[in-house]
DNA sequence: TATTCTATCTATAAGAG
DNA sequence: TCTCTTATAGATAGAAT
């Protein structure tokens, strides 16, 4: 835009592509500022400069206008937490984290109170199948959690019953024994509980009672 | 840098406004890119309109962009998580809620991935409790939304409808309609399909497209 | 709304300090 | 490296479509 017309390529000469940087980074500053004020729109900024050094605007905070736009993309935070798989150990662990953190920052304090109310239906969306990844995620885990304390009691029980006690279920019931993943997340005492549950009548209280303190 | 010079403050004109912000989200989204190239910088552009509409622009990976600014800026990811922004209400409400949003926070970042095996089963408890709280609220704001946007657009077919139309559903049909939540997050277009779909058969194509270009 | 058409206004490439 | 100057390329306000 000038003396002479130029093409858009990686400027060759050192120098020259330092001032045209120096002077073309302030343009665009400025034209975001002035669509941000023209047009009423949000406009956040990054520059780094080939050297490394950062330049920046934001129409607000910069830290809401990346976390909108984190709703607004990929909603894929866990893919975005991955790919650095190679590199800077320190470094994108930290980068990684703080975004992680500065996510779910703002996720919590919209779904905390009625920022919802801010939020675009597609906001909502994202906000939606982030939670429900997440729930599912929990509960899997939780599942699997609880079947493998259920494991471990059964071979306790199976070990007892080796032992010489007499068993009310055969080792071969305990194996088919179908738990119901309702009763979950208690403690150790209320899952060996509905293991009992499975026998066709209620323990003796002699035996019961002592098998559920050693199990506890 | 037109017929007449502008001053840089919010457009009034609604319609003029938007056709402002259409050329220079343009402009400005090539002016980033030339900068990138020319001068061999990183550049991240991230625009959102005054209807929330995103439009993006970066010379590599937005995430890594997004990172490095991260590390770049504030290190400070306390000051970070601190940016309550500029009303008294949500301070309190931070301060309020502190220790809780510190704690949902790390919760949340363990549901990423992995971390979730460091938990004991009263903790993935908790963990569910949260998240399906936080879905529910999440659900209902969007349920809400949705709502509202089918009774404007109900609304505005009526309108349509009294100004003389024959109708293919009554009112009291349309009223009564069930709308598929399925398709939300949409154009007021895409929501209008939806309510014609739930007549018996597609409607003529004259008065279709006719409608359609009203409520647009 | 998004484009197209101009007349103008800005940004900026070169060059000099 | 930054600044100022100046000629020119580029962006865009307003109007029309």
């Amino acid at each position: 835009m000038a003396r002479e017309k130029i093409k858009i390529r990686k400027i060759d000469n050192i120098t020259a592509r330092q001032v045209t940087f120096s002077k073309r980074r302030r343009g665009l500053l400025k034209k975001a500022e002035e669509l941000a004020v023209l047009c009423d729109a949000d406009v956040a900024l990054v520059i780094f400069s080939a050297t490394g050094k950062l330049f920046e605007y934001a129409s607000s905070s910069m830290q809401e206008l990346l976390g909108k736009y984190k709703l607004h993309s990929t909603n894929n935070v866990d893919k975005v937490s991955e790919p650095s798989l190679n590199l800077q150990l320190v470094e994108s662990d930290e980068s990684r984290m703080g975004k992680e953190v500065l996510d779910r920052n703002r996720e919590l304090s919209q779904l905390r109170g009625e920022d919802l109310n801010g939020l675009t239906l597609d906001e909502l969306q994202r906000l939606e199948t982030l939670l429900e990844g997440g729930l599912n995620r929990v509960l899997q885990t939780k599942d699997e959690r609880i079947a493998n304390e259920i494991a471990n009691l059964q071979q306790k029980m199976m070990n007892l019953i080796s032992k010489g006690k007499r068993p009310r279920t055969t080792a071969v019931e305990l194996e088919n024994s179908v738990i119901n993943p309702e009763d979950q997340g208690q403690s150790s005492e209320s899952v060996a509980t509905n293991v009992y549950s499975c026998n066709s009548g209620p323990p003796p209280e002699d035996d019961c009672s002592d098998t559920s303190l050693k199990l506890a």
